[in-house]
DNA sequence: GTAAAACTAGACGCCATTGTCTAAAACGTC
DNA sequence: GACGTTTTAGACAATGGCGTCTAGTTTTAC
């Protein structure tokens, strides 16, 4: 039980953990086998066994190890939110842009959007834990990001929970079709969704103070 | 072959792609057993051999029956869009609830969802015809029909195909969870997420001139 | 260097499933 | 009532995956 063995050991479990993710995704539970998952992992099927019980153990190990770095990484993504008024829409673009590359176009989001479809129902414990800690706390948090921005005059928002969903899902919108067919869409994909739904999002939310004179509110002009 | 023999052999065939339309959302492809298909259809197991060569032969049966029964509810849906610019905001909402409820949140939509992901990489010419001829038409489709609101002066929009998808995507937004846990909202969070969407749709879209009493907006007192 | 621990390759029993086959039964037509 | 078709129930071989076991090899600790 020293270092050196830890690092062994510690490196064959994350061989296994990476390649049982990828065959879980390719196949789902039911159609991933363990030999395929050894074969990909450069592992012998017996230190599988040895490391967890049966397919079930491994499953949900996986699971909890994908929550795990895709939550990780939302809250580092989270982090960079802008603070400022300055340049707005083209910080919260850009912001867009980290969310849907690193948390739901990557390897973990296309994983667990997969097997929480799949598998979610015949392991709720699971998956609720990841609905509390992902999810849940993607609304609470971005919400109270808005809520700070609106405090500084940059937006206007009535209710922040809402507006907050509607940031995530007009990022989304562009890019739902291949989100669901699993390709994975390219920077130039990426920053044009950013754009059309920041824009969309700033002609519903924007404060009119806060507007420049790049993008001209639509509604300036009306008296009364 | 004849009328009455025809029309058994139908009703069979029916309730067994609607068995293995049960049972493969549930249990996916490879998890799915004909046995149980046979027992959910109430059918000998022979019978499903005679009707479909193999499990794949049934499967692609199963998707092409499942997405020609949601193509014929979208369009179905689709002919309710509001034509005039009366009472805007309660028509494009009871659009929007309907189309979530009948389209994306009832079975064959949670089957579609669900199976385009685990399995489209594994039929793509199936799915790529789906996506032509269900997403494909509702965007160009939806596309139109907003801008001939727009064309009646009771919307303002520059990109009409982002438009359509913006309205989709909103109106998803707060049902987002539900939908990838497969669970079915009640009428009430149908009602509300659609009126959320609509409401933020209009701050972003909607013409100054449509605008009445009830909601009056948010940027129309500004000199500038 | 030695001993313990971990890993490998492969064989093995077990079970579920697929797809076929057969004989009997149900159904509809004439 | 006789005939052809369809359905049924069950047996059947073949396949493949799971999980165990064993014997031999490599790695690690001291």
């Amino acid at each position: 039980m020293t270092g050196h063995t830890q690092r062994g050991q510690c490196a064959k479990r994350m061989s296994i953990l990476d390649a049982a993710a990828d065959v879980f995704c390719r196949q789902g539970f039911a159609g991933a086998s363990i030999d395929e998952i050894a074969a990909v992992a450069c592992v012998s099927r017996q230190t599988i066994y040895n490391h967890y019980r049966e397919k079930e153990t491994l499953f949900v190990a996986v699971v909890e190890d994908v929550m795990n770095r895709a939550n990780a990484m939302l809250f580092s993504v989270l982090s960079t939110f802008p603070d400022r008024a300055d340049d707005l829409e083209d910080e919260l673009t850009a912001f867009a842009v980290r969310l849907n590359k690193n948390c739901i176009c990557n390897h973990d989001g296309k994983f667990l959007r997969k097997l929480v479809q799949t598998e979610g129902e015949r392991y709720p414990h699971l998956f609720e834990s990841w609905r509390q800690q992902g999810p849940g706390k993607l609304t609470t948090a971005l919400s109270a990001l808005f809520a700070r921005l609106a405090h500084k005059q940059a937006l206007v928002i009535d209710d922040f929970d809402v507006a907050a969903w509607q940031f995530v899902a007009l990022g989304n919108a562009d890019l739902q079709m291949m989100i669901l067919l699993g390709a994975t869409p390219t920077d130039e994909e990426l920053e044009k969704a950013a754009r059309n739904a920041v824009r969309t999002f700033l002609k519903a939310y924007g404060s009119p103070e806060a507007e420049k004179a790049g993008h001209p509110p639509q509604l300036a002009a009306i008296s009364g």
